[in-house]
RNA sequence: GCUCCCUUCGUCUAGUGGCCUAGGACGCUGGCCUCUCACGCCGGUAACAGGGGUUCGAGUCCCCUAGGGAGUACCA
């Protein structure tokens, strides 16, 4: 049998980073067994779902690399399906109409209520003699069986068992005869031979409903697994003000795609004491049994660590794909200045994010207008002016324009000077890069170039001059 | 209220009755390295929610309490 799962989100919204973990759980499953993937979007609610929402999600799962292997589906495609199975239902005196106002249903509840019970439908209608009322258009309800009791035996929770007893009869059909969440799930994961049903553990409580009804069709039963939400980083439910939530702000803050991912499997699964996993290596050792049952808080600070860390290890190469468009952003043309793969090696380990290191790439393929004022007022001062002279004069002298003679060079200007590296080396650097932050001062002026090292050392004196005597 | 789910350092987690005076990672922190920023290396900090059982022995099994979450819609 082929192992075949889905991700079914509804249009409501971008994608967001719970409902990526969800996606890519059920993805890892489907790789780790050879199976499908689908994807179907669940936009029967026609007030709130949208095209740019379907579009926003698509998007971000193709960011993440989830690539799908059938759909997308869409529900609104699948109405008169639907429509035959409602029928098939109320042929088969599984569903009834009911003609309960909203008015009748809430006194109902607040009785209930009242008496400290669980709202739920009394079926009422169930029994319902004579003619129907005149001008009401009823729902039509699927007939919960009385008792019993159904078990699912979850692959993260493990067996529940929930009494008949609790359920209600549902509503399986609006008035105006489309159909609701709990029958277009059914319906979909039946039509699309849905073997594992991996999703959120909201869903926990309308599994059992939903096996009624797939119990009541003859269909045959998926596999479920409820994994747990994602909680913000203060342990409330995930939203808007724990900042990003939506996947694709986390690529303009300058996250690499596998580390999210990574980040993102390791919340509530995980293989012994490993942090660090490749697609590969994921989809060979992952288990939804391995899924821890509780929910787990966003921890934005380790997330930022492995990013360093996919930073850090990523061929260069790798790290120019995605990094262009951050580049992009800021007006930078690396093609115009020193070679962007030599520039983002010497930027690897001091970078956390893309953003950073477009930032920190800045004054190699921008003119630098100005110095950090702080930087400058603690390095830019006169007394360093004849050693700064004397070693623009040696550097244009400098035979060949590389990274140890021009290291030696300093070297012996500081000395000359009796000066400790530091000292000459710190000005020189707000000098070319207009702060006191940048790579080993000589891979920096080696990967700038003679010319414009030159220039930029030639401003810094004149600079310096304007400045007074002390 | 009712039903269901959950509970190990601040956070992510290891742990499936003795290997646990509870291990790793992030964070924080002391030090080393150092031309800046970083990387790296060595060290430190900090947890079994509480209470009862079962057992020679419990973080691990059972029960209760507390706390957190979800559902309880003609939303999904």
């Amino acid at each position: 049998m082929t192992v075949r799962t889905r991700f079914a989100p509804s249009p409501t919204g971008y994608l967001h980073i719970g409902g990526a973990r969800t996606a890519l759980f059920s993805w890892l499953y489907a790789r780790r067994h050879g199976g499908v993937f689908v994807l179907r979007i669940e936009d029967t609610d026609l007030e709130r779902s949208t095209k740019e929402s379907v579009n926003a999600i698509l998007e971000g799962m193709a960011w993440l690399g989830l690539e799908y292997d059938e759909g997308p589906f869409y529900q609104t495609e699948r109405f008169d399906r639907y429509r035959d199975v409602i029928q098939q239902l109320l042929d088969t005196g599984h569903a009834y109409q009911c003609y309960c106002s909203k008015e009748e249903l809430d006194v109902m509840r607040e009785e209930q209520k009242a008496r400290k019970h669980k709202p739920r439908y009394d079926g009422r209608c169930r029994h319902r003699k004579g003619v129907p009322p005149k001008g009401v258009k009823p729902v039509i309800r699927f007939k919960n069986p009385l008792d019993g009791a159904v078990v699912v035996d979850d692959l993260v929770k493990g067996k529940v068992i929930i009494q008949n007893s609790e359920l209600d009869d549902l509503i399986i059909a609006r008035s105006d005869g489309t159909p609701t969440y709990n029958l277009t799930v059914v319906v979909d994961d039946w039509d699309m031979g849905m073997t594992h049903i991996i999703r959120g553990d909201d869903h926990l409580n309308n599994t059992p409903r939903q096996i009624n009804i797939l119990q009541a069709l003859g269909a045959e039963l998926p596999v479920y697994a409820h994994v747990p939400m994602i909680l913000g980083a203060d342990g409330q439910r995930l939203s808007k003000r724990h900042g990003a939530v939506s996947v694709m702000q986390y690529r303009q803050e300058g996250y690499l795609p596998e580390a999210l991912i990574n980040y993102l499997a390791r919340l509530g699964w995980s293989h012994g004491d490993q942090e660090i996993f490749s697609l590969d290596e994921m989809i060979d050792l992952f288990d939804a049994s391995d899924v821890n049952k509780a929910s787990s808080a966003f921890n934005p600070e380790k997330l930022l660590w492995l990013n360093q860390q996919y930073i850090k290890n990523s061929k260069p190469e790798h790290i120019i794909h995605h990094l262009s468009w951050h580049l992009g952003q800021r007006g930078m043309d690396p093609t115009r200045g020193p070679d962007i793969i030599e520039v983002v090696k010497t930027q690897q380990e001091r970078a956390k994010t893309l953003a950073e290191m477009a930032d920190n790439c800045y004054f190699f393929y921008k003119d630098i207008d100005s110095y950090n004022e702080k930087d400058a007022g603690k390095h830019m001062k006169p007394e360093i002016l004849p050693a700064l002279e004397t070693l623009a004069t040696a550097l244009s002298e400098l035979a060949t324009w590389d990274k140890e003679p021009i290291h030696d060079l300093i070297k012996a200007v500081a000395e000359q000077f009796e000066l400790k590296l530091g000292k000459l080396a710190q000005p020189v650097r707000v000098a070319v890069a207009g702060r006191a932050m940048s790579p080993p001062i000589d891979i920096t002026l080696a990967l700038l170039g003679r010319e414009v090292t030159l220039a930029r050392l030639d401003t810094a004196v004149k600079y310096l001059h304007t400045l007074p005597a002390e």
